[in-house]
RNA sequence: GGUGGGGUUCCCGAGUGGCCAAAGGGAACAGACUGUAAAUCUGUCGGCAUACGCCUUCGGAGGUUCAAAUCCUCCCCCCACCA
């Protein structure tokens, strides 16, 4: 299958500048794609596997991705998709970040697809351009009426009490500017993005069209959007209790990150396996069939998370999430484990360590723990019966005893029906 | 620079002197039901306190008043139109 026609089949593209030619351009191995990612957090979360899985999908295929930095455009902030002007980061938080992201991709890359990534960064061939070469060698190419047009510049200048800035009125140009860079030395020819990205990468093709042909060449490039990615119930995908779900482990435990997917919608599920695993149709389908035949099983579900996690973290975590959550989720009785399984399951886990005389109490410990906001709010839990001691639900106003501590150290707390801690006393 | 409209609790959005910790909706969290699903129903939803209650909040700083998110002064920010 032409991966042009994967990519489809997955429910991957969008909004296609020329199917034609982007079926015939991805029809030989050898071409080249890009896809930007912008330095905008410390970490890249699941949103971001969508592009970042299909340039890997494209190696495989036998294409040459580059992973672009947006070292410079990082810098500007990008209006697509936002309805409010972005704060500028400071320049030392931005190559942090960058480094970050960086040493995330290529870990990712080389993990599955077993090369090093091709990656390169914006700044580097925009950081010694004057003001003067900008204006007069790309923003000439620009009318302002045609960028007014651009559902992301239209968003903004509609909006009643927020506007754009000149400087992310910008932003399209700066990346218009990359692509033709990329197009003219790395002979790429295609841009990938999110679906918020249509309006600057197709500003892209119009500038090396227009750049090209002043340059007395003809010059011609694709885009190539992915969907939004949304949930059955019509949220946003990414979130798991309101927060990001990131790529890094320091960010999101690996036990969280595989939680996150194994709690996906029955009505989700076959949808996201097409698109964030490499499992190929006749094995969807079969899995499909298992959803619909025994949903209790959740075996799609199981399937995905285990995909994904081992992708991002190895299988070596996998094995390790994959115990925590039989000894948590299973039928076993919590106090029958031994505490070094039980610690070693409940490592992803918010932990504390609390001195054997300096025990607080219990709504103490579960903001100690974050996991509620107020002593109030804990207390509210606990009288709700949402909040339960090694497995058992805890009666309102009983304290902690010296029993509660499995093996006289360890105390599991789980407020609702999966949320999971460790108190270890000593 | 001018004119007009704005800045309210996580978000949207009511509130124009006391009855306002502030309507309503959304999000979120918890409970029941389940399959670590969805839908539904219930409760909570500024902080502290078992509780009486106390404290902090309505762009910022002052002021009037027994009493201000609401009135006055100055300042900051945003939007629209005009220049």
């Amino acid at each position: 299958m032409n991966i042009y026609d994967e990519l489809k089949w997955r429910g991957l593209i969008n909004q296609v500048s020329d199917e034609d030619k982007v079926r015939e351009y991805l029809s030989k191995p050898g071409a080249t794609m890009y896809c930007g990612f912008d330095p905008t957090a410390e970490s890249l979360h699941v949103g971001n596997l969508v592009p970042l899985l299909c340039l890997v999908r494209m190696k495989r295929a036998g294409h040459n991705p580059l992973y672009l930095m947006g070292g410079a455009t990082g810098r500007i902030g990008d209006p697509s998709g936002k309805d409010k002007e972005r704060e500028l980061s400071d320049a030392d938080l931005l190559d942090e970040r960058l480094e970050l992201i960086k040493r995330q991709v290529r870990r990712f890359v080389e993990r599955n697809t077993g090369a090093l990534p091709d990656i390169v960064n914006n700044y580097d061939w925009t950081k010694d351009m004057t003001a003067i070469e900008l204006l007069r060698d790309v923003g000439k190419h620009f009318t302002v009426n045609w960028m007014l047009q651009k559902e992301s510049v239209k968003g903004r200048i509609g909006r009643e009490e927020s506007g754009i800035s000149y400087t992310e009125f910008s932003y399209m140009i700066l990346q218009s500017y990359d692509f033709y860079h990329l197009y003219k030395n790395h002979d790429c020819r295609l841009q990938i993005g999110g679906g918020d990205q249509w309006g600057n990468i197709t500003a892209g093709c119009e500038f090396i069209r227009r750049r090209c042909a002043h340059e007395g060449e003809q010059g011609e490039a694709f885009a190539l959007t992915f969907p939004l990615i949304t949930t059955a119930s019509g949220k946003k995908f990414g979130k798991s209790e309101g927060n990001a779900v990131y790529l890094n482990a320091d960010l999101t435990s690996a036990y969280a990150f595989y939680q996150f997917f194994i709690n996906t919608d029955d009505a989700d599920v076959i949808k996201f396996l097409k698109l964030f695993t490499f499992l190929m149709p006749d094995e969807i389908a079969e899995l499909e069939k298992q959803v619909a035949e025994a949903p209790h099983l959740r075996v799609a579900q199981k399937r995905l998370a285990e995909e994904v996690t081992t992708m991002i973290h190895g299988k070596h975590e996998l094995e390790r999430v994959l115990a925590a959550t039989e000894a948590l989720f299973g039928k076993g009785d919590l106090k029958a484990i031994d505490t070094a399984n039980l610690r070693s399951a409940l490592e992803s886990a918010p932990s504390r360590r609390y001195a054997p005389g300096d025990l607080p109490d219990l709504p103490q410990m579960l903001v100690d723990l974050d996991m509620v906001k107020s002593k109030g709010q804990a207390r509210k839990d606990i009288q709700g019966g949402g909040v339960y001691i090694n497995g058992e639900r805890l009666e309102d106003g009983r304290a902690l005893a010296d029993s509660d501590f499995i093996g006289g150290e360890l105390l599991v707390i789980r407020k609702g029906k999966k949320n999971y801690a460790l108190i270890t006393r000593g």
